[in-house]
DNA sequence: CGATGCTTTGACGAACTTCAACGCGGGTGG
DNA sequence: CCACCCGCGTTGAAGTTCGTCAAAGCATCG
């Protein structure tokens, strides 16, 4: 049990390499020179790791800086006028938050970390006046939030599909395929986020998530064991997706796989 | 009944001053002396209007333009496995579309006019080679694409809420809000898009749609004559939209108005 | 004028939520 | 070190909402 456990926190514990990072593209652009590079890397920092629980920032808080998760993970949510919160995305290691706060200047929602977590921090303003000599910054955000977009337009259409069980199986693809792109293992993850942040990500109640887990497992589509997942038929998974095209390019048009 | 007839016309036929357009940041923005205005004015085109059900772009094509909204509507969706569409949003005057394919260089969905539109199009490559010149251009995009970003974050909460009656009060209020962001009327519009559009972007079958429709009007919620709508109380349906906090700052943090 | 597509309405059934209870594991204090 | 407690996850039964099916009303267009 214990060599399980190990296990566990070994997967929950993924380090990344800058080259694997959403910020890498940001960090050591192309065509940038070793002076500009050294003063790129004076504005980032990297701040120690925030522990469970922990805010990165709170909703309504002016709006200072741009978060990429190093290793761990982030919940972002909007607390709701009956006291419950709405979760609006969940941030894997490599990837950005806090993009959305760019326009208003504020942040619109709280960011927690779901497990102890370690982030770098771009401040924007220094970005910014960095970024007036260096036009390929502005570029690199530019393609970094065309992203973002995307996936929030593809998780639209998760929400707008009916199934609890489609939901959840894109879910898990989704997650799937970001530790894949970072290097991590596609069918063997820990979900560092309860039952609860799931179901209301996904817009269903805890108990339908259990019972669609309960389902999968009997199924043979996946192990679980609480936190610890995986995946047994991962083309399985991705074709109880359902409606939205699968990554593999067998639709003539829209990858969507994230 | 003609008379009738031509208010609907009139309204769903809104012209928009470049002053109210989401462009006109990027078209005319602070600082830019008049030569450099006159350079950027000559790459954007202002196309003539498309009829409804003519596309501005097709999902897999090519990302070659950035569009802004002038008058009329559109709507963005994408083909599902099993034939149907699932639609991803509206466009009203002043909106901007295709910035989620900055990124993979490619639209990952298709455009379609839902009335006869004229848009205004940047040619990107046109925009980003005089960017490097006017960083403010850059800059002004990203203010917009953290916009959008903050927008679709706002749907995700729509959509994680389960009820009808929410999301379709939601829906109208967004609608409502950016008409008046517009300077349009934010109680008396004209819904250019189909029952069956709007209950597919809202994950509702249409039957739904209408039903909600009609026990609004019972209500005394607004009046609905086919796509002619008028709000009646406003604050109400505003409070209709649950779990959401409001415009109104009554929350300590959080506007979602959109 | 008929045809067609969009919208509305009703009846029924399925899927999901809600309510309630129980099991499990991890953390805390005795 | 053990027992207890509390949060989280699972399971079962009942209730409600919403989707599906079917049909009819109503605008638009040829």
């Amino acid at each position: 049990m214990s060599k399980n456990k190990d296990t566990v926190v070994s997967l929950s514990k993924h380090k990344i390499a800058c080259k694997d990072c959403s910020l890498f593209q940001i960090c050591l652009p192309v065509g940038i020179n070793g002076e500009e590079l050294e003063r790129l890397e004076q504005i980032i920092q990297r701040r120690r790791p925030v522990k469970r629980g922990d805010h990165l920032y709170h909703g309504g808080e002016p709006f200072r800086s741009i978060y990429a998760v190093r290793s761990g993970s982030v919940k972002s949510y909007v607390p709701t006028k009956n006291g419950n919160e709405q979760v609006t995305g969940f941030h894997l290691p490599g990837e950005l938050l806090g993009l959305d706060a760019i326009n208003n200047k504020m942040h619109s929602c709280s960011a927690k970390a779901l497990e102890t977590t370690s982030v770098c921090e771009i401040p924007y303003d220094e970005f910014e006046l960095l970024s007036n000599e260096l036009p390929v910054l502005h570029r690199q955000l530019i393609m970094l939030m065309s992203k973002e977009i995307f996936e929030e337009e593809t998780h639209t259409l998760l929400l707008g599909k009916k199934s609890a069980e489609e939901r959840l199986a894109a879910y898990l693809f989704s997650i799937s395929s970001r530790y894949h792109r970072r290097g991590f293992s596609a069918s063997e993850f820990y979900l560092s986020m309860s039952r609860n942040d799931i179901g209301n990500y996904l817009g269903l109640a805890v108990e339908t998530v259990s019972r669609m887990f309960t389902r999968f497992q009997e199924e043979g589509l996946l192990s679980v064991e609480r936190k610890h997942i995986v995946i047994h038929d991962l083309e399985r998974l991705k074709m109880m997706t359902g409606a939205v095209p699968g990554k593999g390019g067998e639709q003539f048009f829209c990858l969507r796989s994230s």
